[in-house]
DNA sequence: AATTATAATTTTAAGCTTGAAATAATTTGA
DNA sequence: TCAAATTATTTCAAGCTTAAAATTATAATT
């Protein structure tokens, strides 16, 4: 069943995208001044640290990626730079010689541990217009576009 | 005067904003590879034909920038690759010998003609869950964002 | 057991992106 | 006028990111 589409609906769509697009991107330039100013480091490895504290035990290089949504090469090429820093160790399994977890080392997860509590303060702080209601609506919002794209097409 | 903060309200900010990054990076993810798969062609190209169609004038290199929220080494690069591709043309201001404007060529601007219909659609179809009311109150949401940063600190 | 298919990771080449330094031109203002 | 500050752009080095190809290992099928 094809809809005759108002094309209003889909130009407010549009807007609404380009102007999401710009949300996040806005923020992500703070995000990636405030790490690189205050802890000299940037969000692909932050997000990689992140990633690996949520599942302490081990994450292998594919999950990672998932996880990210990035690619497997650029999963290699971030954990490539935290292990020689000394903030992350990749370890091979025993039951699968594919299979490369990583893990934060003890260095890793205590430089986490600082950027944590800044990077949600800094968070806070810049979203400090969003609360109560807005804040929760919001969130609901951004679950269903989260469904965005599956289901079956017109 | 400094507010006691509510810890909840903190993480409610954080979870939101790592719920927006995931619909943010998994709709550019559908947007890059439809541009690639239908188009041969890329996101940053896209967007800086795009800025340059809507200001159909002329535009400095800057503007560019400004506009896409990125560098300027970045505009000379994206810029570079499209005049090699007879896209896009540089040409020298006559009033000041140090701005250079971008524009489309005749073939850059229907490329992006055609590249445009497209990309509504895609968006159209990648975001047909939102409608209505809530399509109008996320953008009223995402407006209150972009003031986000902005204004005195606590 | 040998073949084929699938899966996990890395490598590669190309393009994207940044911040900082370098160039070149204009503006300010002493 | 001339020196200093500012502005527009490019260059550079490093890191990020991707898709595709290559490697290596496991699983499935014959």
């Amino acid at each position: 069943m094809t809809t005759i589409m108002n094309d209003t609906l889909s130009k407010r769509r549009l807007k609404m995208w380009i102007r999401f697009l710009g949300v996040a991107r806005s923020a992500e330039g703070q995000m990636r001044e405030f790490l690189r100013v205050t802890h000299r480091t940037t969000l692909p490895r932050f997000d990689v640290l992140a990633a690996l504290h949520r599942r302490r035990e081990a994450v292998t290089m594919s999950e990672l990626g998932r996880l990210l949504l990035v690619s497997n090469g650029n999963v290699t090429a971030v954990v490539d730079r935290l292990e020689l820093d000394g903030l992350a160790k990749r370890t091979t399994s025993n039951s699968d010689r594919r299979t490369i977890y990583v893990a934060l080392t003890n260095k890793g997860l205590k430089q986490f541990e600082v950027l944590a509590v800044d990077h949600e303060r800094e968070i806070n702080a810049l979203f400090r217009n969003l609360a109560g209601d807005e804040l929760e609506s919001l969130m609901q919002l951004l679950k269903c576009m989260g469904k965005m794209g599956k289901g079956e097409r017109a």
